[in-house]
DNA sequence: GCCAACGTTGGC
DNA sequence: GCCAACGTTGGC
């Protein structure tokens, strides 16, 4: 089993909504190293620090987790969608996305602020200068400390 | 709103 | 295949 963070934008799936909707396609991923993560090495069952970005507290809120893999992210046909793809064919799909479970919101959020000041997390990608990645892997320990301190 | 960092595109 | 130009991300 392996363990991961996806950021979303609160405005457009919170934790919140994602509780509230139990689970739902992570659709939308436009970026090739995050899809080849939602294609070829998400499996389910595998853990997700559940990241907000782009908002006021940016941190990881809460854990989803996979419940169902890899497969085409229906946006990619939708003409009217802003994530349509021209290139995209149903005989051969560019993306691909992953469905994900509500498991917990923690108790407090654990900000980036606060990672950033723990030195033995520094390790995890999304802590990176320039760490633009929507989907990375997550190191066990990592994971379990952030989980630890949202539960705190 | 600014801007650094990064990814993608397209001309050559 | 290089790389300049452009677009996007995301913290601040």
């Amino acid at each position: 089993m392996k363990y991961w963070l996806m950021k979303s934008e609160p405005d457009v799936l919170s934790i919140d909504d994602l509780k509230s909707k139990k689970k739902t396609g992570w659709d939308g991923v436009r970026n090739y190293q995050a899809r080849n993560f939602m294609r070829d090495e998400m499996k389910k069952g595998d853990l997700i620090l559940i990241y907000h970005s782009s908002c006021k507290v940016p941190g990881v809120y809460g854990v989803g987790k996979v419940t169902k893999e890899s497969m085409p992210d229906p946006t990619q046909f939708e003409k009217k969608s802003q994530y349509f793809d021209p290139k995209a064919t149903h005989d051969e799909p560019r993306w691909f996305m992953v469905e994900v479970g509500f498991v917990k919101k923690f108790k407090q959020a654990v900000t980036l602020e606060f990672m950033k000041s723990e030195k033995s997390l520094g390790d995890m990608i999304v802590l990176k200068k320039g760490s633009r990645l929507s989907i990375t892997p997550v190191e066990k320990k990592d994971f379990e400390k952030v989980s630890a301190f949202g539960e705190a």
